[in-house]
RNA sequence: GGCUAGGUGGCAGAGUGGUGAUGCAGCGGCCUGCAAAGCCGUCAAUACCGGUUCGAUUCCGGUCCUAGCCUCCA
């Protein structure tokens, strides 16, 4: 089976083939740093790195592209409201997001490339695009001219009428038509600014990704991700703008847009005071458990979070670590290697990433170890479970570090109980046995009896 | 107002023109000194109204409802 992806632009599954197989091009829309990153942020990174895990186990060489902006007017007002320069607050909330995609498991992308590092391809794109008639200036301003490109509004599915028409009444006086946007603009005294032709200014928000995209990947790329808020405006522009400047050339052969994360029906939003930041979800569970909440719902589906999910994704990866205890006793290579891959999980991913079907088969695994017993199918099965857990980023602690989670526990004192508690039991003094347990419980332990008398422990 | 996506068991969440995955929770049992965990078994759902069809949860139309976009936003 090949891998079908749902591409936005032709509002249906298609078959993905790449421009060249050799050498697969992707670029998903980064975030801009002027905060900490919240579940929102987490979810196209979480969606892209599965998807880029799977392009890498197809066809082995993918160039994925995300990038920071740290050029934004958000990032100067965070600078002011903080009362630090904009180069700490863009370096800060890179280091954070770097932290926190880390804990979730998110590998890094082959290229990471920021606005202020590319000025000079932002302005020579644009001047490309004046000279072939595309944008113009205008009192300090750059801008795309809209109608100059015919194609515009067919990503997002709007025609320039309803454009139009719903366009805001302040509409900027220099602009030929209502619908052109901005490409560069002019910065006053307090705000960052770079030379140009048209004098000191900065960019606009949307040049910024079609100059990287070219940059590092060329003029057409195989797909572009990003949020499902992105197709209108931000997605709709760069391809107006790469495609001008290319010449009319193809710039993405497929468009993949993740749903939305809500919290408790409601959308995520500052006014309400729901934004769910990755460093608190960390306090309250693993960033696996994030992760797999993340992967639990198909990627286009919006995502209600709850208080339930985390917890319930928590017991889900319980579950899966328990079988995989259960094999403790077979070797298996540390790289697993493709034969590995269970068919049917890698069918329900290249099904335009349905990670909820693939995790179901990963359960379906799970349950097989109870009614195999041969040594040969119970190593079969702890190789397909490492495997397809490795393309999901879930399942590759030791379960015994899983269990025993990552707080600060004092081991010896744990096991000086365990021992006082056996020797209860073997003298039959139940009591005391039970006084113990409930004491290690108060510590956050379970204790565990196994059928021959030894016990174990987890984190309750 | 315009555009888009969706309404599946108590919860989460896939798929499918013809016996409706998977996990959690519940219930029964096994195991256990008692538990916990585990194992086995089990209950339970396709918003509503029409249409097409031998047959629709799946396709079409309508109603109601939900979410998103149209403005910064992942």
């Amino acid at each position: 089976m090949t891998i079908q992806i749902y591409n936005t632009v032709a509002r249906r599954k298609e078959e993905f083939i790449p421009a060249d197989p050799k050498r697969v091009t992707m670029y998903v829309c980064g975030p801009t740093v002027y905060s900490f990153p919240h579940i929102g942020n987490a979810r196209p990174a979480v969606v892209f790195d599965v998807f880029y895990r799977l392009l890498m186990h197809e066809f082995g060489h993918v160039i994925y592209v995300r990038n920071i902006t740290d050029v934004d007017d958000k990032i100067n007002a965070a600078a002011v409201s903080e009362g630090i320069s904009i180069g700490q607050i863009s370096a800060r909330y890179t280091r954070t997001y770097h932290q926190n995609m880390a804990d979730l498991g998110v590998l890094p992308p082959s290229i990471e490339p920021k606005v202020t590092e590319h000025m000079p391809q932002i302005i020579d794109m644009i001047k490309r695009l004046i000279v072939a008639g595309n944008a113009y200036e205008a009192e300090g301003h750059v801008l795309f001219h809209v109608p100059s490109y015919h194609e515009y509004g067919v990503l997002s599915g709007r025609n320039l009428k309803e454009l139009i028409a719903g366009a805001r009444v302040d509409v900027a006086p220099f602009k030929k038509d209502d619908a052109d946007f901005v490409l560069w603009k002019p910065s006053g005294e307090d705000q960052p600014a770079w030379d140009s032709p048209w004098g000191a200014g900065r960019p606009g928000w949307h040049i910024e990704c079609s100059t990287m995209i070219e940059q590092h990947l060329g003029e057409t790329i195989d797909i572009h991700g990003g949020g499902q808020d992105l197709i209108f405006p931000h997605h709709e522009n760069e391809r107006a703008q790469s495609t001008c400047a290319h010449h009319g050339k193809l710039f993405s052969r497929y468009w993949m847009h993740n749903g939305f994360v809500n919290v408790n029906h409601e959308k995520m939003s500052k006014s309400l005071g729901n934004i769910l930041l990755v460093q608190d979800l960390l306090e309250q569970a693993s960033g696996e458990a994030v992760r797999f909440t993340l992967l639990g719902t198909h990627y286009r589906s919006p995502l209600d979070w709850t208080d339930q999910v985390l917890n319930q994704s928590s017991r889900n990866l319980d579950r899966l670590y328990e079988v995989l205890q259960k094999l403790d006793d077979v070797d298996v290579d540390v790289d697993v290697s493709a034969e590995d891959m269970p068919v049917a999980f890698m069918d329900a991913l290249k099904d335009d990433l349905n990670t909820p079907a693939a995790i179901a088969e990963l359960h379906k695994l799970a349950k097989q170890v109870n009614t195999v017993f041969s040594h040969d199918s119970r190593q079969v099965l702890k190789k397909q479970l490492l495997a397809a857990g490795k393309i999901l980023g879930i399942l590759q602690q030791d379960p015994a570090a899983w269990f025993r989670g990552t707080n600060e526990i004092d081991e010896m004192e744990i096991l000086a109980l365990l021992e006082q508690r056996a020797s209860a039991k073997n003298e039959r003094d139940f009591k005391r046995a039970d006084e113990i347990r409930n004491q290690l419980k108060a510590m956050g332990i379970q204790v565990q009896d196994r059928p021959d008398g030894t016990s174990s422990w987890r984190k309750a």
